[in-house]
Order: C-alpha cells, then structure tokens, then sequence
DNA sequence: CTCGTTGATCGGGCACCTCT
DNA sequence: AGAGGTGCCCGATCAACGAG
C-alpha cells in the first residue's frame, strides 16, 4: 500500500506493530494458486504428491474395495478438490487434496435415507465461551482427521475409480464404499452418529438446546464438548477427566490436539489474563482488500444517521457483485454486531440493487476499515447470568411500513446474541411493533436459559430480566387484558404472558437513552453509536495486542528467537523449552499414568493462588512428584492460564515419559518419578540472550553482577522466594533485574542456585544487554527496560 | 345472507455467504 | 456434498369488509 494516499491502511491495523505474520500471510495468499481440476494438477508435482498421499490414506483405512460392478447397480462419480493448508505465520503447511464423491447424483432411499451433519450454532459457540471465561474452564480445540472416513455405511455405494488411481483404466470397475467419504450424501450423518456413539459411551449427554453440543456431568465435575463436523472444542471444570476425554477419542479417531482454543471456524480467538477476544480481522482485511477498499476514507458510523434512502436508483445490470458483497457482510455479524442493522437492512435490496445500494455497501466498508480488527470481548465477571434488550422501530421502512425489530442478550456479563430483522407483519401500532420484538427477545432468552442449564451445574432461581423502553408493552406483557382484537398478536401475547406469570422472565422498563438494543433497530449519530458499543465490550484487536506486546517489552529484535515465536510466547501459547527425561517409559493407563493425571489436576488448583504448587501422589515405583512456579511478577490468572497450558502440553510432548519440565516465559513444571524437592536441580539450564551489547562490557558485566547477587539474597530469605529490584548505572541506563527460588528448597540452597547462575552469566550474556537463565529450581532475568508486569 | 374483492400471512423456493 | 444463516418472491389460504 503506498503511503502517498490519504488514509493508509497502515495507520489503521499498524502492520508494523503486529501483524508480520498476517503480512507474509497475505503474500503467500498472493502468490500461490489453487489448481481448479485433476488435468491441471496432474501436471505439478507437488499436486501428484498430494493426491498420491491421499489415495493411499483411503487405502489404508480400508474405504473400498474394487469390485466389478454388479449388473443393475448405478456408480456415483467423483473429482479432486485441491487446498494449500497455511500456518498462521503464511508460510504452506502442506498441499491437500481431497476425493469427494459428486453425491447430487444419489437420489433419496435408493442410495441413502437419512441426512444430517452436526454443526454447532454460532450462537452456541459464543455462550459457551462467555461461560467458560467466567467460570475459570480452559478451552481447546481438537480437530479430527478424515473425520468422514470413520462413519461406516449401512447402504450399498458404488463409486467411479477416481482419476490417478492405478486401476483408472479397467472397464467393468468400481469401488464398492465401505466407509463413507466426503461428498455423499449420507456422510455427515454417518459420522455423526459415530461419534456421538463414542461420546455416549464416555458418558457423555446429548444438549437439547443444540445437537452438536455434548455435556457430561458427574459430582461436581463438568466436561462439555462442542462439534462442528470434525472440529471439536473441549472445555470443562476438570482437567483429569478432559485429558481423560482427550485419550479415549484418540483411541478411536485419529485425532489432532490442536492445545487451547485460536482459531475456529474463521474466528480468531485471543486468550489473554482479562478473558478471550473473538475477531475477524483476518476477513475484514481480505474484504477491502478485494474490494479496493483499503485506502479509502474511513466512516464512523456503519449507515448515514441523517438519510438512509438511495440516492441513485439506476438498477445495477450485474447485482451478483453486490450480492455477493452483502453476503459476505452477513457472514461477518458473527462478531460485530455494530454493523447487524444496516447489513440487515442492505439485504432487503438483495433482489433488486441501485446504484444507490452500493453506495451504502462502500459506507460500511469505510466504516469497517476504520477498525479491522474489532470484535468482541468475553470477559470474566464471575456470574453466568441472563439479561436481555429488546427494541423496535415502528414502520421505520419507508416503503412497506413494516417495524423492525432488535435485540440483544447477555450471558455473565458478556453480549452473546443478537438480531435486527425486519418483522415480517405490519404492526399496528408502536405498541404492537415492541411487544413483537420482545417475543422473540423471550424465545431466544428461553432457549439460553435452556442451553445455560445444560452448561452448569447450579441454575439461578430469580427471573430473567428483559429490558424494554416502551411502558405500555410492558403493560401488555403483565396483564391478561386483551387490547387488540387480532388473532395473530394474541398468540405472542400469550408466550410473553405466560413466561412472565411463570416468573421465567421480568420485563423492567428502561430510559429510550439507555437502551441498548437500539443500535439493531435503527441508525443513530455517531456519539450515540459509540456510547452503546461501548457497553457491548467490542473493541479493537489492535489495542490488545499492542498491550499485551509492552507488558513483557519484547520487540522483534531483541531476542534470538523469531518474532513469530515471541509473539506466541506473549500470548502464552509455545513453550520456551521443553525436556523428556526418565530411564524407562510407563505403561499407557497404568498407576503412574493416573497419578500423573490427577497431579496435574492439583498443581492446577492450587498454584495460582501463591504462584508456587508443589504436590507428591502414589507410592514408589509409580510416585509421581511435580511442581509448578509462575515468575514472581505474574499474576493469579495468568499464572492459571500458563500452568493450564503448560500441564497440557507437557502430557502431550513427552507422552510416556517418566520425568519432564517444561518452561514457559510466564512459569515452569516439571514432574519426576525421583523425589526430587528439596533438591538443587542443575540437570536443565535455558539460556536466552538479547543480541545487542553493551558500550562498556566490563562495567555492565560487574554491575549486573552487584544487582543481581543482591536480588539473589533478598530472594533466598523472602517467603516468597522471589525479588525484583533495578540498579542506576549512573549513565541513562538503568539495568532491571528479577531472581527466583522454588519454595521447597531451603534458603541456603536457593541462594546457592542462583550464585550458580549467576556464575553461568559469562557463557551466554557476556556483555549482552539483557539475559535469561532458567533452571529447574531458580532463575534469574536482568534487561535494561522494565519486564516486570503488574 | 352471500359473494367477491382486498390485504395480510404462511410456507416453499430461490439467491447470496460461510464452515466442514 | 452437507449444514447453518439472511432476505425476497410467489402462490395458496384466510379473515375482513362492502356491495348486491
């Protein structure tokens, strides 16, 4: 993007602070093309890998077999689909091609009878984490392998012989299909029913409120389990039994961890000590980029409070561009509900689009590229509570005089769903145009009430608020008075009614200023607009970033380690370092392994409260010993996240091994069948350096030195066996130092250890402008800017 | 009282998007 | 290929109303 325009797309999503990444990711996108059928990709041959790959994956798993075909019986066709898969970093994962049967060609109760694929509302999805964050339950993501490949068939299939394969050529072929594949009709279904199997078999219960959601409760214990195809979210209070989880589907899938929850569905996922973020700041950034929209003036408003009726009513000859655009729109309210109303109110010209229209597209966009990255925060409040918003605009279609209707809902404290629509009757009266809004504000109140039922364990008894600005619907709503004659209102009136003579709900009045599901319902000037969004907790991704990168103060470079790698570790999802270790491996499901599990569960319930866990279980040969240290500095939640993360992933490293330790930038566990506590541990040490020197070596050296040996005293006679301070070097460096002890040694070994590291400085940080030694009983840090997070 | 007109509602079909 | 979502269009259906 040149700099010569007006208003760079640079000043907007400040590629230089962040995105790196999604910069190559973008390049690559450029430069890499898809191939579109089977001639063109049989001529590369990075493609003939692909589908060489593929057919003996088929193969292996047994799919078909060849068989001549029996006289009367019909083939389905098939063809090559190809995809680039990406890392997140842009650079190609791998080339993937994929066989899918042409099932369009199955005709109904002679090649399948039933239909169905498990795929999980989006509504669903973003209660289900405002739950998680506010009751402490980590999320992570699996992802299941040739999902399709599991689910047998119970009919009778007969498929083409695909192109490629060594047989192509034989006349009188076919495969007969023994599991199901991509493409047919009765897939989804066959694995569903699979799946869903093995979950029941677990223990696991179906949610009425949402198919693809699985809930298994036990004492106290809650593990739920969301599927979208063969996408798969874990969470739940207990981590034992969702590793336990973890190990029976992998028994019976092939199944790939893919550790806490990061991207899902095209939604990107942020973790960080203040809840998870959700954005699309991908899409929206792909959006003006094919649209040209990336210089162009950015709005503040999504639609023009004053004048939202077309200027320019020439018909567009091609309204497919447009449509195609407003789809794309659509797709995008998943996380901004800031634009849900005036993209509700463009698709009302869907059939029919003037030049105007496209003008009120262009609006939109300007206005998105004002804040790319804004989505939604899911923060923790601590309660899991219900409340609602409900508003109507009446007749506020100038052209069929229909009310639009719009509401919004919260779980915990955090906006999860919420619709604009155009009601599809003319109301009668504004009364009649608000009491319609709030009926479906009701149903879709019962229907969370249902599904938060599901979730947790304790209900809260008192009703759910429903917040409406208009007294006489309100009025409506708590007495059995009749107003209108007509039938059809009667009938909603009577839902309402019922909920609230059941107590299920309260309908509360609310001042027109502070409602905030106004924004679904009609366009409002700027300060309004803003002054709801602000209650809907949507902000920028860019500034999250931006505050997570200065806590720790890293920059791209300073460290040896990529920019990619740090910007993970930041976020606290890569390990700095990880180490197997133990003599022999331990049987899979015997005694070490439970004991291990259910350490790892106590180190997580009781480090974050002191940042020290220590926790001993089982007797010799399957003693299992571990401990976990957060850095002194850290606080209690993200030292929850970094422990929750680290016992994860060390199970999932060093699968059987006896001993292992693993270091984050935020903490470190480590377990060992030896007794270990009490002990030095000089077996690990990790360095990490900041590649700039300083002026004068010498001098830096020996006043790192001073500072940190006293940190080192401090340290070993503190509780917390933790110190911090920083040292005036006398000239405009400062030098911050930090030194650490794990609290079962003594204060004599503590100080020990660190004059050990300190001793160690020389071999990696010789006059090196910061340094990191972490072993696996003390470690000291010292840069000259302030690390220290508060 | 009956018939025909009018206007509104409902459901099925289509478009578009996305995900797997 | 399936599923989900949004919307409009169009024909069938029904209630309300006025004319004969």
């Amino acid at each position: 993007v040149s700099t010569a325009v007006a208003h760079p797309i640079q000043s907007y999503v400040c590629y230089n602070n962040i995105s790196t990444g999604f910069k190559s990711f973008l390049a690559a996108i450029d430069s890499h093309h898809e191939p579109v059928n089977y001639i063109e990709a049989q001529k590369l041959p990075e493609w003939q890998t692909a589908m060489a790959e593929e057919l003996v994956a088929l193969d292996k798993n047994q799919t078909w077999e060849i068989v001549t075909l029996p006289e009367g019986k019909r083939t389905v066709g098939c063809r090559w689909i190809y995809k680039i898969k990406y890392q997140s970093d842009g650079t190609i994962e791998r080339h993937k091609a994929h066989l899918v049967a042409k099932g369009y060609t199955q005709t109904y109760s002679i090649d399948y009878n039933e239909t169905f694929a498990p795929v999980a509302k989006m509504n669903t999805v973003r209660v289900l984490m405002s739950v998680a964050v506010n009751l402490d339950w980590p999320l992570f993501q699996m992802d299941v392998k040739n999902a399709f490949l599991h689910g047998e068939l119970e009919e009778e299939v007969y498929m083409d012989i695909p192109p490629g394969h060594s047989l192509e050529t034989q006349p009188g072929k076919a495969c007969r299909l023994k599991k199901a594949i991509y493409g047919l009709k009765q897939s989804p279904r066959a694995w569903y029913v699979k799946l869903s199997a093995a979950l029941m078999f677990f223990g696991f219960k179906k949610s009425k409120s949402d198919y693809s959601l699985f809930v298994k409760k036990c004492s106290g214990s809650i593990v739920v389990v969301l599927i979208y195809v063969d996408d798969i979210v874990i969470t739940g209070n207990n981590l034992v039994e969702i590793e336990k989880l973890k190990r029976h589907l992998n028994q019976k899938f092939d199944i790939k961890d893919l550790g806490q929850l990061r991207y899902f569905l095209g939604i990107e996922v942020e973790t960080s000590s203040k809840g998870l973020f959700i954005s699309q700041r991908k899409y929206v950034i792909d959006l003006l980029k094919e649209t040209g929209k990336l210089a162009a003036k950015p709005a503040d408003t999504p639609m023009d409070y004053n004048s939202k009726f077309e200027g320019d009513t020439t018909p567009l000859s091609d309204p497919r561009q447009f449509q195609r655009l407003v789809g794309k729109l659509i797709y995008l309210t998943i996380t901004r509900p800031d634009i849900s109303y005036t993209v509700s109110y463009i698709s009302q010209f869907l059939h029919a689009p003037t030049l105007g229209h496209i003008d009120s597209v262009d609006r939109v966009l300007r206005y998105l590229k004002a804040c790319p990255g804004k989505g939604i925060w899911m923060k923790k409040n601590d309660h899991t509570e219900i409340i609602g918003y409900a508003d109507a605009d009446w007749a506020g279609n100038p052209f069929d005089r229909r009310s639009t209707s719009g509401f919004c809902t919260f779980v915990g404290g955090n906006l999860v769903t919420w619709k604009s629509k155009k009601q599809s009757v003319v109301a009668r009266s504004s009364v009649e145009a608000e009491y319609r809004a709030m009926a479906s504000a009701t149903s879709e109140l019962i229907w969370l009430r249902h599904l938060l039922y599901d979730l947790t364990l304790r209900m809260p008894v008192t009703p759910i608020k429903l917040y409406c600005d208009n007294q006489a619907a309100i009025h409506i709503a708590s007495n059995p008075i009749f107003h209108e004659r007509t039938k059809h209102i009667e009938v909603d009136c009577h839902f309402v009614r019922e909920k609230v003579q059941r107590k299920i709900i309260m309908t509360p009045y609310i001042q027109s200023e502070e409602q905030l599901a106004d924004v679904f319902t009609k366009a409002l000037p700027k300060n309004t607009f803003q002054n709801i969004l602000a209650n809907f907790n949507t902000s920028n991704l860019v500034h999250f970033q931006i505050s997570t990168m200065l806590s720790s103060r890293f920059t791209s470079s300073l460290y040896l380690l990529s920019f990619a790698v740090l910007l993970q570790t930041v976020l606290g999802v890569d390990p700095l370092f990880h180490s197997c270790s133990g003599n022999e491996n331990f049987t899979a499901n015997g005694p070490y392994e439970t004991n291990l599990n259910k350490l790892m569960g106590n180190l997580y319930y009781t480090t974050p409260a002191t940042g020290f866990g220590l926790s001993s279980l089982g007797q010799s040969p399957n003693q299992v010993n571990g401990l976990a240290l957060c850095r002194g500095d850290v606080s209690s939640t993200d030292c929850k996240t970094c422990v929750v993360e680290a016992s994860s992933e060390i199970l999932k490293l060093c699968p059987q091994n006896m001993a292992a330790i693993i270091i984050y930038d935020y903490c470190l566990l480590k377990y060992s069948n030896e007794y270990f506590f009490g002990k030095i541990d000089n077996s690990i040490n990790f360095f990490m350096w900041n590649t700039q020197n300083a002026s004068d070596p010498m001098s830096f050296n020996q006043q790192t030195k001073g500072l940190l040996s006293l940190l080192a005293n401090e340290a070993s006679i503190t509780p917390k066996m933790y110190a911090a301070g920083e040292l005036d070097t006398g000239g405009s460096v400062k030098i911050y130092g930090m030194a650490q002890c794990t609290r079962d040694l003594s204060s004599s070994d503590c100080k020990n250890c660190l004059d050990g590291l300190i001793g160690d400085l020389p071999s990696c940080c010789d006059g090196k402008l910061g340094g990191r030694v972490i072993g696996g009983s003390c470690n000291i840090i010292y840069e000259t800017y302030s690390f220290i997070s508060d």
